[in-house]
RNA sequence: UGAGGUAUGGUGUAAUGGUAGCACUACAGAUUUUGGUUCUGUCUGCCCAAGUUCGAAUCUUGGUACCUCAACCA
């Protein structure tokens, strides 16, 4: 059922620029750079670009922002064209800021030709003291007011690979006193000796983002350039290279970025933890890269809701993740598969049981569908249950197995525990229970207990990896580090834990290579490398505090 | 008085001069063959001050706080 919604403000902007015939239809663009992979922040960009497209009729580029080929690779340009497809949004035109190099540069000699951009000969540091601060004008460069001729020819040179890195730049010609920093003479070029992954050793001078970006809105006739906050103080700049030029005018919107609680959303830092070995990769589950949490079992409809539902406004936004993994749950619980599994096994005897009977269930593989799809589970007399289903001394409230305690074993019989084993330290080692025959599934009157526990028949356990992601890091508010700490300080040493299961012979024959466990849900789920038809089986992990082993 | 942006529960997001609503979280209860799901309820909020008005989250004035900008990154 499509839910009533108000319209966000570049909804509200979108639909006065048809209205009042500013533009036909609208064209977005999303505009990564190929310097690593997508992660959760992208996503929102993604579905507001591609969305807001999708919702007026209009279409959405991919244009890779690559200018400066000293960090971008084709193996981030693969990565990213899988991600935006998994997610599954479908992009109009695959376009390349370096497809627009040649017409980039024909205008920058056209600038120079006007007396609109210089060649500039200051090292980085006299640059940098010549910019002035926030709060005092910048001083003109000595190289500053060379004539037209003599910028072209110098500018020539710099494409003409006569320069060093660093020696020379170009520069737009604007106030060097500007109150607004970006336009104290903007750096529109700089020199590069650098193999560029897709013009390879054809350029070694680079346009700058600000030269570039708005630019490449024009040529592409975006009408809704629409980025993240940062980018507002450079508007005024993308607006007057695109009047300076008399190029069509596209315009900048911008929209806060996402920021996660216990997530780093920063594509420098997230580098830095798969250079270092931290993680096993961008696609480690515990990423928040797009193909990180889509190994952890996210799906893209979980993350699609989740950027539907946050919102789209101009003030920093800082998300609760569990306002994510409550999508992931929504998502995943109407759809996933259901399997009995035990962590940590403990015997259960069925003192009452026919010698060498086995009974074979045919149960839900997913509860909300109970005519749906089922899977064979063996019941025998001897069953695993997991250690914190059972508990000696149990409070009132524990509905789980107790001493003289009764608990349904899922799906089939409800038994009695009368008799507890344990080794010569005190640890129980085997439960001495007995079934009702009279509480058979389908079998007479229907009985209810307050608890219901897994298990899996002992004849038939297959072993199986468990694998449990906890949040990598501790600090609630990764973007909030404080200055004297790394944020690798943060780490959650328990981010990653490695354990055995025993399952019912219906999961563990669906060859896996791993199974997941994603924090707070109750779900397991195994890595089908990316395929979205997620395996599920649950299992209690949520106890109350006070029903905690340790705590009671 | 550098420039620009933003202020609504714990977190997000609506209400555009007329009862401050919704979602997540937290807590309580009901249902339940997952302590899951579902359902119900409760707790919390208009940055501050003055002004205009019958009436202000909304308009005016003045403060305050936070974010962005001083890469040959994007």
């Amino acid at each position: 059922m499509e839910e009533e919604r108000k319209l966000n403000f570049l909804e509200e902007i979108i639909e006065e620029d048809l209205k009042s015939g500013k533009c036909e239809s609208i064209l977005t663009r999303f505009p990564p750079e190929p310097n690593g992979y997508l992660h959760l922040g992208h996503a929102k960009s993604l579905c507001i670009n591609f969305g807001l497209a999708q919702k007026y009729g209009g279409k959405t580029n991919l244009r890779y922002d690559d200018t400066n080929p000293t960090k971008e690779d084709t193996e981030y340009v693969d990565a990213i064209k899988e991600d935006i497809k998994w997610l599954g949004f479908q992009w109009e035109k695959e376009c390349y800021a370096s497809d627009y190099f040649d017409q980039l540069y024909e205008w920058a000699e056209w600038m120079i030709g006007q007396g609109l951009a210089y060649v500039d000969d200051q090292t980085q540091e006299q640059m940098r003291e010549n910019r002035g601060t926030v709060e005092t004008p910048g001083k003109n460069s000595p190289w500053r007011d060379r004539t037209p001729e003599e910028n072209l020819k110098l500018f020539r040179e710099m494409r003409d690979g006569k320069y060093a890195d660093g020696e020379k730049v170009l520069r737009a010609k604007i106030d060097m006193s500007h109150p607004k920093m970006e336009f104290r003479d903007p750096i529109m070029y700089r020199i590069k000796h650098a193999h560029h992954h897709r013009t390879g050793d054809k350029w070694c001078i680079y346009p700058m983002y600000d030269y570039t970006h708005g630019q490449s809105d024009s040529i592409e006739h975006i009408t809704h350039s629409i980025c993240t906050l940062e980018f507002d103080v450079h508007r005024p700049l993308y607006d007057w290279y695109i009047k300076t030029l008399g190029i069509y005018p596209s315009h900048q919107y911008e929209f806060a970025r996402l920021n996660l609680t216990y997530t780093l959303m920063s594509k420098r830092k997230l580098l830095e933890l798969v250079q270092k070995g931290i993680v096993a990769g961008w696609d480690d589950p515990r990423m928040p890269t797009l193909c990180g949490v889509r190994r952890r079992g996210y799906t893209a409809e979980a993350l699609k809701m989740f950027c539907e539902k946050i919102g789209v406004s101009k003030r920093d936004q800082l998300m609760d993740i569990q306002l994510l993994e409550w999508c992931v749950r929504q998502d995943l619980n109407a759809r996933a598969r259901r399997y009995m599994v035990v962590q940590d096994p403990v015997k259960v005897k069925i003192t009452n049981w026919p010698e060498g009977l086995v009974e074979w269930y045919d149960c839900p593989l997913n509860p909300a569908e109970p005519e749906g799809a089922t899977r064979k589970v063996p019941f025998t007399g001897e069953l695993w249950i997991d250690r914190a289903d059972f508990m000696e001394d149990a409070p009132k409230k524990f509905f789980r197995l107790k001493p003289d305690g009764e608990v349904r074993l899922k799906y089939t019989y409800i038994v009695k525990c009368n008799n507890v084993i344990k080794d010569a330290e005190g640890n129980v080692t085997e439960l001495e229970c007995t079934y009702d025959p009279s509480t058979k599934p389908g079998g007479g009157e229907w009985r209810s207990v307050k608890g219901t526990i897994h298990w899996v028949s002992c004849d038939y356990a297959k072993e199986l990896e468990l694998r449990n992601y906890d949040r990598l890091f501790t600090l609630a508010d990764m973007s909030q580090v404080p200055e004297d700490k790394d944020y690798k300080d943060f780490l959650n040493p328990d981010s990653l834990s490695i354990g055995r299961g025993l399952a019912e012979p219906a999961l563990a024959d669906d060859d896996s290579a791993i199974a997941v466990q994603f924090e707070r849900t109750g779900y397991y789920i195994k890595d089908k490398d990316s395929t979205p038809d997620h395996l599920v089986f649950n299992k209690t992990v949520s106890l109350k505090d006070s029903y905690k082993p340790e705590q009671a």
